[in-house]
DNA sequence: TGGTTAATTAACCATTTAGTTAAATATAGG
DNA sequence: CCTATATTTAACTAAATGGTTAATTAACCA
């Protein structure tokens, strides 16, 4: 994981920092401020880390003014966020044409696993194999 | 990490998996011909990994056919993703807008910067002292 | 100068991630 | 039944992630 798409989406796999974007969607604010909700599940030093998580991504930019470090949302890396997405618009707008065909799919899955089911049992009661390799001695 | 969103973020956050739903995304393939690309990369194994990730996110559903395993992109979650996004929109859109004031911004901070470079040097040859916490001993 | 607040860094630790190789399972077909 | 192909699982390992506490740096202010 190193190209600046991956690392995007890497900060936003986390709700503390999806929340630290959202504080900083309503503006510019300093860092202990921004940690303030968060303290009471984590500590600065941790709230600090997600917030370099959000920096070397590029979503944040601090600044400083005296012993204040005002951080800033940069929507940038979002932009190419949403723009890589947008290949697969297809997939999630065609949704009511698809829709019945997918109630389709559900069903004919779940009948599939219902037989899968009695097959499992009958192996069951046959014995099942463990899988994988075996502890090494 | 356990969320949906977080889920899907993080199975986005990996070149490799991103790669495999582009593949998807021409439609219905099996696990090893969905894995041949990559296997000069890595193993099987790794691959079987990447895409239980993607499982998990609900972005790839799997069937069964005879020994095969014929997978299929679903675009849900990048629609979910997607909306989430959506709330930030304000911040890449109005690029045209701010791109003076980033501009400006950004020379500010060269400035700042190279004044900080010659703060350092003149604080080195005082004697720069170590950041953080000591060695246990 | 000394104390207080703001923020970062270091050292450490537990868990997760991403890869490996070897073994096991699933199915088809001679 | 035996074998080949497709896929998964297990066991293991190295590195990354997400957290901690203690120490350090930076700047303000009385």
């Amino acid at each position: 994981m190193n190209d600046q798409l991956s690392r995007t989406f890497q900060a936003l796999a986390d709700p503390t920092r999806r929340a630290m974007l959202a504080k900083l969607s309503h503006g510019e604010i300093n860092v202990s401020d921004l940690a303030k909700p968060f303290l009471k599940d984590m500590s600065l030093p941790a709230v600090t880390k997600h917030l370099k998580v959000l920096e070397n991504a590029g979503l944040v930019t601090k600044t400083r003014d005296a012993q204040y470090r005002p951080c800033k949302l940069n929507g940038t890396p979002l932009k190419t966020a949403t723009d890589w997405m947008e290949q697969y618009r297809t997939f999630f707008e065609e949704s009511l044409d698809r829709l019945g065909e997918y109630l389709k799919t559900v069903t004919a899955q779940e009948k599939e696993a219902k037989k899968k089911l009695n097959t499992k049992k009958k192996k069951t009661a046959k014995g099942i194999k463990s899988h994988g390799r075996k502890k090494q001695t």
